[in-house]
RNA sequence: GGGGUCUUAGCUCAGCUGGGAGAGCAUCUGCCUUACAAGCAGAGGGUCACAGGUUCGAGCCCUGUAGGCCCCACCA
């Protein structure tokens, strides 16, 4: 094979045509084969209005690296592909938009209205699906799906007939999050409660006396952070157990400006200790006062309109804005001589997390989902483990919201998103819940009827995702095999929102969990650590960081020093370095291929191998079973830090060194047979380790490398042999590295040129250590910047002040021709025997003790013991070489 | 108010079930050695926040303290 590889890796182009080679051969598509297991993910769908961020491009680079990793172990790896209407985020865009035209949402009508939505959808709804094409996402496309399309409808319809029929969807007036700018009712998960700076008002309102007349004496004071509402107000609480005002229980107040009687009620949800111990009570636009009015029967008086301005039972303030009004009664309260004080307040205010508007607190009646059946499942299936978080201490989360689990108000006066399939009779209002519009009315036969105008929570049509995308209601083959898919991979931010939905809706609809697992990760945040945000304008566009260092570099980059469900930082210079690594798998592979060029690897080779290509063998054996072990464990930082290191550490920075003269020598052809044939098998297999990460360049190498496989993504995951162990081959490379690496310590010491070759004497008298010195010879003497290398098994014949390292079961001296300054030289054996001083007392420490002897596990013991006599001897060696030299600097 | 999490080298972070402290970047020194200067070789740098406890043995387990971040609740 004859190819040319440029110097410098550039994934620019090379990563386009390796995916167009993939979609083409049609890799990433997986169709039912009952001859292999399946592994299926689910794609939590990204929203038609979005853009790739940073999250996105780490949150489907797990997903990529799990579906390519299980794909090349052989299993029917199918990753379910799709996008979200995300049905008020959306409309919120699409009526931005509409607004530069100058059109209202109204002026088109809701046909119109959905006619512009879903030409939206067309425009933007394939943009983000590119953007994972960039990233290498291995989806089956062919499988597309729309939380809107065709067969996810007729799963929401289905869902929620059922559900209704048993009774857990209803319909009820009940106080709700409203947002006036959107204009239509939330769940509590979409309200984020944010601390303002605000106001307490002191107000009193005047008792009225037991004969009618209004006191001008007797007051009761509290105070308020929402005045305006006074206007809403039907009673005035205390706690039934306060004596201050037990005996005012039962009697009235005036309350000011509506000039309406109000009772004072006795409720224990009024905190005694809090102010003055007195609360206004407001039911129709708070939730706790909402209560308090169910158990005392009050009246619920509603003063806003939708748009949160005052409505007609604010009688003069009617028509104003919510804080214009409450300027305005405050005024009013202090003319009126009833206004106490007013105090500096920060406080918690609940507002809408898509637009940021304060929420009202309004009764409206909506479609709720009962949940204290519902979950139930959901809450044994983590406790029983039969899904597994992790991180698991998500668990705790997890259980923090099913425990106050509270009805799921599933209705939005939205247009854009699923409509609820509720129907009302035209001439009687009777309600029909049915998958189409019914015909007769059951009540009154009537035949006309008008569908409930609202929509559902988008988040209603995602919880079915794992099995609509897969053709429920119909029990189609894919979801007979595919289904519960394996693992989700998400934020830990929508673990209310989704994870737990998707959960009891599995449960709930196929009777079976939807995945066994979820993996969470946490954010990735700017460099300062701070959230990636448009206001602040501080995110790093992925797909500028793919144009630049190729996205291997940023899918590495986002994967490695980060332990699952913790925020990460993202630095550019983290970026760099794995493109740097990049740039090394690179010029490994050129050099291996450079080597080949020309040369037919015998096909005996493996009969021919070294002590260097057993050991980088084994070496690589350990790495693929670790690796393997915390991929299965989904531990994917740990496993590519380790992919990382085996290949630039050991096979690059060893083994490639350790092979050169070989490669470079032309006179032993099985030698050289035997390096080319180890070199290639051992990138291959570190190639595949690496591939789920670093999908680009390991395909492309791949594909210059060898021409048996058409491509790694379909190639088999490398698996642990026995027969490629070689422990003795493992201690004698460990006792050569060694020895290097403390040669080159002392040459660098000593300031001796690298140009400067030395004679090295290895002395031992251990077989297996003179073994692997007079085998390794060749290697040694480049990387050790010998000469020479004379193996023997005294010092008979070196020069008394040679320069000496000790290693276990070896002495190695190096006569340098020049003087070598010796008090330098005993500092250096000094220090050496200091550290072994240090080692052996630690090691005695513990063998001395007999409770360290009676309870630590044998192999523990064993494992001291050993390194006890390796340091002994150690000491010995060190002691003596210090003696001679001790006598020979005496004598000068 | 409840809960979670973090505190490890100058910076950012790994460190799985307890058994001799690691990486990347940064710093210093020497090298253009025919795969790679986006590189090679070497070096410096840590009382693992603090205080107790369990254990033969603690960065790791338990308790408490201090500080940071996050989630939930929302006392008007």
């Amino acid at each position: 094979m004859s190819v040319q590889m440029e110097k410098t890796y550039d994934p620019h182009g090379i990563e386009d045509k390796i995916y167009q080679r993939w979609l083409e051969k049609k890799y990433f598509h997986a169709e039912v084969d009952y001859s292999k297991k399946p592994f299926t993910i689910v794609i939590p769908p990204p929203n038609i209005t979005g853009q790739l961020h940073m999250g996105h491009a780490l949150d489907n680079t797990m997903q990529d690296i799990l579906i390519r990793f299980k794909r090349m172990q052989g299993y029917n790896a199918l990753w379910q592909p799709g996008t979200d209407h995300a049905s008020i985020a959306t409309e919120v865009k699409i009526i931005e938009n509409l607004k530069k035209e100058g059109i209202d949402k109204h002026d088109l009508g809701r046909e119109g209205f959905l006619k512009k939505a879903w030409e939206w959808k067309e425009e933007y709804g394939g943009r983000i699906i590119n953007q994972l094409k960039k990233l290498g996402s291995s989806c089956d496309w062919d499988r597309e799906r729309f939380t809107m399309d065709e067969g996810c409808n007729k799963a929401v319809t289905e869902v929620f007939c059922k559900m209704h029929e048993k009774g857990w969807i209803y319909k009820g007036n009940r106080i709700g999050n409203w947002c006036p700018v959107c204009k239509t009712s939330i769940s509590d998960a979409e309200v984020v409660y944010e601390e303002q700076a605000g106001h307490f008002w002191h107000i009193k309102y005047p008792l009225i006396r037991e004969d009618g007349s209004v006191s001008d004496t007797q007051f009761l004071e509290f105070a308020t952070t929402r005045p305006e509402t006074m206007l809403g107000d039907t009673a005035v609480a205390v706690n039934p157990e306060d004596d201050r005002y037990k005996n005012l229980v039962g009697r009235k107040l005036l309350l000011p400006i509506v000039n309406r009687e109000i009772p004072i009620v006795a409720d224990s949800y009024v905190d005694m200790e809090f102010g003055t111990g007195v609360v206004k009570i407001t039911p129709a636009h708070d939730p706790n006062d909402f209560e308090v009015g169910k158990r005392h029967n009050l009246p619920e008086v509603n003063i806003l309109n939708d748009d949160a301005t005052i409505n007609e039972n604010g009688g003069k303030y009617c028509g104003m804005d919510r804080y214009e009004a409450r300027k305005a009664i405050v005024e009013e309260l202090k003319q009126l001589g009833l206004l106490v004080r007013i105090e500096d307040y920060t406080h918690n205010v609940g507002t809408h997390d898509r637009c940021g508007t304060t929420i009202e607190p309004m009764i409206k009646k909506q479609w709720f989902v009962k949940m204290d059946e519902l979950i139930k499942p959901a809450v044994k299936a983590v406790k029983d483990g039969e899904i597994r978080l992790v991180p698991e201490r998500m668990e705790k989360v997890y259980f923090n919201w099913t425990d106050n689990i509270k009805d799921w108000c599933i209705s939005r006066q939205l247009w854009w998103g699923h409509r609820i399939p509720a129907y009302y009779c035209d001439d009687c209002g009777e309600t029909v819940v049915a998958k189409e519009m019914p015909t007769v009315c059951p009540k009154c036969g009537g035949t006309h009827f008008t569908q409930d105008p609202d929509t559902l929570d988008t988040w209603f049509s995602s919880a079915l995702w794992p099995f609509s995308t897969l053709g429920w209601p119909e029990q189609t083959e894919d979801l007979k095999y595919f289904y519960p898919t394996d693992v989700l991979v998400t934020g830990y931010d929508i673990i209310f929102f989704w994870v737990i939905r998707m959960i009891f809706s599995g449960y709930e609809q196929m009777g079976e969990k939807p995945f066994h697992t979820v993996l969470f990760h946490g954010l990735v945040r700017d460099a300062q650590g701070r959230k990636m945000s448009k206001s602040l304008g501080n995110g790093i566009d992925p797909l500028e960081i793919i144009d630049k260092y190729g996205a291997d570099a940023l899918r590495l980059t986002l994967i490695t020093g980060n332990a699952p469900g913790n925020d990460m930082r993202f630095y550019l210079e983290r970026v760099e370095a794995n493109r740097n690594f990049a740039n090394k798998v690179w010029n490994a592979s050129r050099f291996i291929l450079m080597n080949m060029e020309g040369k037919q690897i015998p096909a005996d080779a493996r009969e021919f191998l070294e002590p260097a290509d057993k050991w980088i063998l084994s070496r690589l054996n350990h790495v693929i079973k670790e690796v393997t072990d915390n991929m299965e464990s989904y531990e994917l930082g740990i496993a590519v830090q380790k992919v990382y290191d085996f290949i630039w550490d050991e096979f690059c920075d060893w083994y490639i060194e350790m092979v050169k003269p070989r490669l470079y020598a032309t006179d032993d052809e099985k030698s050289q047979g035997a390096a080319l044939w180890t070199l290639k098998t051992a990138l291959i297999d570190a190639l595949k380790l690496l591939h789920p990460y670093m999908p680009f360049i390991t395909e492309e190498i791949f594909g210059n490398i060898q021409s048996e496989e058409e491509s790694i993504m379909v190639s088999s995951w490398p698996v642990y042999r026995e027969d490629r162990n070689f422990e003795k081959e493992e201690r004698q490379i460990g006792l050569i590295k060694e020895a290097v690496r403390q040669i080159r310590n002392v040459r660098t010491g000593m300031n001796v040129p690298p140009s400067k070759k030395a004679h090295v004497f290895v002395v031992s008298t251990d077989p297996e250590a003179a073994a692997a010195f007079e085998e390794g010879k060749l290697f040694f003497s480049s990387l050790a910047g010998a000469s020479d290398v004379t193996v023997q098994e005294n010092r008979d014949g070196i020069a008394e002040d040679a320069v000496s390292v000790v290693i276990p079961n070896a002495v190695l001296y190096i006569p340098f021709t020049e003087l070598v300054d010796l008090s330098q030289e005993i500092e250096r054996l000094k220090k050496e025997e200091k550290r072994l001083e240090g080692e052996l007392a630690r090691v005695n420490g513990m063998l001395g003790n007999e409770k360290f002897l009676s309870r630590a596990p044998e192999k523990k013991i064993a494992e001291e013991k050993a390194k006890l006599e390796k340091y002994t001897q150690m000491m010995e060696q060190v002691k003596e070489r210090l003696g001679q030299l001790e006598k020979q600097t005496g004598r000068a």
